[in-house]
Formats: C-alpha cells, structure tokens, sequence
DNA sequence: TATGAATGAGTGTTCATTCAT
DNA sequence: GATGAATGAACACTCATTCAT
C-alpha cells in the first residue's frame, strides 16, 4: 500500500461521512488528497471500487473488538459489554460509522441490518439471556439491538447527546434480572 | 392542486423512498408521472422545493395521530400508545418516513433527531415517567425513544420482521413499573 | 391599446433596457407588469413581437423631433441644433435608446447605423456644410455624425458625464467656420 | 496551452463577436472547436470565464500597440498617432473588439468607458492639448475620444465604411492648430 | 381579453471514467 | 505508479411558446 493510495482512502473515508457517498466527486477526493484524479481509478477501478475497500477495511478493524466480546464467558459481563460497543466503535471510528449509515439504499442487503450488522454477537446475546433464564431469550436479545441501533445513531448525529445515562440505565436493567 | 401536481407529488415520493433522493432524476420522476420535466420546477421551483413539499405534506398527515396520543389522560395508556405509534405510521406511510430516514446528510437539524423528531411526544413521555414515580424520568424517556428510533428503522428495513413480540415485551416493561 | 398592453410595454421597456434584451425572460416581464404570461404572446405573437413593437413606438416619439429640426431654414441654426439632438432625446427617452444600442447584434441592418439611424438628417447635414462652403461637405456631415454617436454612448453609460463643454466646443467649432 | 485549449478561444472569440455571448451557445463553440463540451468548463471553469480568459487575452495584445503611442514625444505626431489607432487595432482584432463592444450589459464598469477604455492614453492626449495651447485641452480631449469611439463603432458595423477621408480631416483640423 | 397550467427543446454544468504519456 | 487532458452521458433548470378555459 503505497503512501497515496493510503491518503486516498483517509481522504474518501473523511469526505464520505462528512458529505456522503452521492455527494462526493471523486475530482474532491483527488484534490484533498493530492493526487491526480486518475490514480483513484488505477487503485480502485471506480467509485464503487473505494467505497468497497472503505468498508472492508472498516470492518477488519471491528472485528477483533467484537471478538474480544465474544470470548467473554460470565453472561452478564458480556451483556455489559454488548451495550458498551456503540461508544466504544464510534468514538474510535465514526467516520466510518457515519459512512456505514449513509449507505441504506445504495448496498444490498448487509448494511441495512440492525446494530452493526454483528451477527454472531446476536447470537451470543440470545444465549446470554438464555442462561439469565429469561423467558423470551430471542425477544429479549432482538429488544437489546434496536435500543443499541437507535443509540449508535444517536452517537453519530454528533449533537452534543451524553450517552452514559442511558447506558447505566440500560445495564442496570439487565444486571438485576 | 391539480391532478399533475398530484402525480409528481406521488411518483417523487415512491421513487425518492426506494431509490433515495440523490439517485433519483427529475426527468425519471417526470417520466414516470406522465408529465414534462418543466412541470415539476413551474410547481416546486427546484428539486429541493420538491422535497421540502413531501416532506412538510408527510407531516401534516402525521399530526392527528400525534394529537390524539397527547391527548390521553392516563399515562400507562400513553406509554402504551407511543409505542405502538411506530408500527401504526410506518404502516401507514412507509414510503414517506423511508425518506424522511434517508435525508440525515442533506437537511439540517430538523430530520435527525431522535425517533421521528417530535419533540412535544418527548415532553409528555417525560412527565409520564414522572407521574408513574420513575426515579430519572428523562433518560428513561430517551431510553425509550432510542428504542422506537432503531424499531423504526428496522421496520423501513422492509425484511421479514415481525415488530409484534418486541412491542409486547416493551410494553410489558412499562406497565408493571 | 388595453392598460394591460401598455403595462407590458412599459414594462419590457425598462428590463430590456436595464437588462439587456437576451437576459430578460418574458416570465419576468409578465410578474412585474401585473399580467399573465400568456398575454405578452396574445398581443405580440412572440418576444420579438414585442420588441419590435417597443421599437416602432420609440421611432414614432422620435420623428417630431426630427421634423423640427428638418424645418430650420439657417444652416448654422440646423447645425446647433443637430448637435443638440442627443442630449435632448437621450434624456428623454433614455430606457429606449439604451434598449436600441443594445441591439446592433440582433437586429438586421436598422439599427447598427450611425448616430440614431437618422438618414434624412443626415442629408440635410450635408445640405448645410455645401451652403457654409465647407469643402468636403459629406466628410464633414459624416465626421459630426460620429462624434455625435460617440457623444450618444457616452450619455447613456449613465456615468456622471456632463455634456455641456463638449457641445459648446463643438458648436463652436461650425459657428465660426 | 494545449491546441484544444487554443481551439476553444480561437472559436469563442469568432462565435461571440459573430452572434453575442448570449446567443452562443457552449455546445456550439465545442462542435466547432472539435472538442467535448466539458472541456470548456474544464479549462475556463464556466462560462463566464471563457469570456474573461478572452477578455484579458485581448487586452495582453493591445498595450504594445498603446505603448508605442505613449512612448512619442512630438505632441502632433502623438495626436496623429492616436487618430491612426482605431483603424490599426481593429483591422487587426475585428473579432475582439465586437466581442468587446457588445458586453456593456454584461460587464461591470470596464468595458463600457469611451474609446477602448485606455485611460492612459486619454492622459497623454490631455497634455498634447496642453502643449499646442489649446484653451480647454480636457474638453477637445473627451471631444475627440467621442469621436474616435463613434469611428470604432463605426468601424466594426462592418459595411462598406471607408474611415480614410474621416481621418484625413480629423488630423488636419489638429495640425494646423 | 385574459389566465395559468403545461410543454419540450435547449442551456450551462457536473462527473465518473478513459487513455496517452 | 502516476499524471492530467479529454470525453460523453447525465443532470438540474430555464424559457419561449401553446392552449384549454
């Protein structure tokens, strides 16, 4: 990976999330990073092309976050956990969340699922309820991810909303079941 | 209103929620009403003035519905109805607040915020919790709001959810307090 | 002639000259003159109609003038007066001559000709430097004329350009000859 | 410059003195410059700036022309000089100085002064004046840079206008002083 | 006479993409 | 790998003009 091929991306990833895809001429892309516009297109074949990498690379970065979740074993650290991610990812890389969000109807099928679209964490949160004994494991989990949906949306509209009342609340309800 | 007028408002809408408002042409939407392209900018002035013409019909649909929750006495009762208020609009306009949800990037302040951006619901939900004695009435409020914001995006999501067992357990949650 | 029509008039009159005749749309002209847009192409079939017909009745005002002048029997007199002519008609009618040396690109052969189109001036200006004995009459006639036209341009560049010494000076220059 | 840069100006320049900077469209300067229309925007950005890189390409060739005037010492063979200009410069750059003349109502303050809006030379020609011990040497200056600014008009109306005898009797009523 | 909804060709401009160097 | 000139299809928007009422 050379050193503009990287700036390129920086540069996208900026202009993406601050703009969105539609919005973002790959000739601004080309500009902000200092390269000609062409050599976007000798990378990444086409502006399709930069958006997938985007996200690949995302995701790559996300990936050992979740299963550092996964490994936990007590039921109620991981719930806790679980419901620290959005903070956690988004502080980190809200760039790339906020591309991740804008993003609906231009991909298919992945990007529009609940939360981040971690579906092994769903269903180790099913089976952490499971072991709580709570009765509709399943509800209960699915019930979790749309509050944690709606708060990583929150995270990203980049008003000045402090999450940590709503996440204390949120643990608290589930530690003493 | 005439009846073309009608037909662009219509046609924009559909097209706007299934293919967002970027992607979508003026002349597709003309083509598809049956109109010529001038019509749309005698109507609306610019492809932004049509926007902002479904997005202030789209809410003046919504009031009503709005109202009548404001006006119930009991605040169970309430509770109750805001949560079922997702379901019961989405249903009914789906195509309407799928654009409304597609628009963070392009319009201000007023689209993005929580749920379905109406602020006088959150007041009385407050004072809801307040009444029925809950300790911290206004993170419970957003804690609830957070959560009919991520059951509303997966409702546009347009897959095979069922919103039932959730609001079922949401509801429970309140009801008992 | 209607109100309405003489509205329109009045109205295209003054864009044209302010405007230019390219640069104001007929939709313009409608909305400051009070009238539907239809009703500029009822009366003059289309914009250049109406043009034309801004035209003729600038010529109609102008040809009294005209006529006077024709009628003096000294040549020094007709001379002085000629000399007078701009400063008169311009400021009386400014918005029209404006609108006429807006043309030259427009038009055929009309209106590109010197000073004001005036040809029968101009052969009594010849008839009057053959009375004085200038030598070269027509040259002489033609030389005024020009000046005549510069003098035209001048006064309607709106600047805060005095005339008065350059008309002295000039009519100086045939009074004594 | 490229050749299809030089394509494009040299085209310009001929269509927008042929028809005026509004009835020209970009389409037709690209077809026949033989480039793709988006090269225009490319190079000069809109319009606009295709008609100042013209502008400012015009006047770069003219100030030799000016100076070399500035530059004569004899007051009478400067105000011959300057009578000689008209015919010098627009013979050369007919298409310039059309273009020129018909952007008064586009343009801000420059292009609409008298003459060919050179106010050095205006200066130059108010000492001359000084010198030969004319009375009132600004006004017989204004008064032949009217005229010589009819003379241009006149020049670029492209009939069959012959300047020379003007010309003649312009200098001579100078000479002779 | 007068309106105003409606048209459609045309306008300036953008932008992803190609390609010779 | 990297540039930047060049393309051409698409885009939002304008405007003179028509026509039913």
């Amino acid at each position: 990976m050379t050193e503009k091929k990287e700036h390129i991306l920086q540069t996208a990833l900026r202009l993406f999330s601050e703009q969105g895809y539609e919005r973002t001429p790959t000739s601004q892309i080309a500009r902000e990073a200092g390269v000609s516009e062409g050599l976007i297109f000798r990378h990444f074949q086409n502006k399709e092309g930069l958006l997938a990498a985007l996200i690949s690379l995302g995701k790559s970065r996300l990936y050992p976050l979740m299963e550092q979740v996964l490994a936990e074993q007590n039921p109620r650290t991981l719930l806790a956990q679980v419901i620290d991610l959005p903070v956690k990812i988004i502080s980190q890389e809200k760039a790339f969340w906020r591309l991740q969000m804008s993003l609906k109807q231009i991909q298919g099928e992945d990007a529009q699922n609940s939360f981040l679209s971690l579906q092994p964490l769903y269903l180790a949160v099913v089976q952490c309820f499971q072991k709580l004994g709570f009765a509709e494991a399943e509800t209960e989990a699915q019930l979790l991810f749309l509050t944690l949906d709606g708060l990583s949306k929150a995270l990203m509209a980049e008003s000045a909303f402090d999450p940590e009342p709503v996440i204390q609340l949120l643990k608290a309800r589930y530690q003493q079941g």
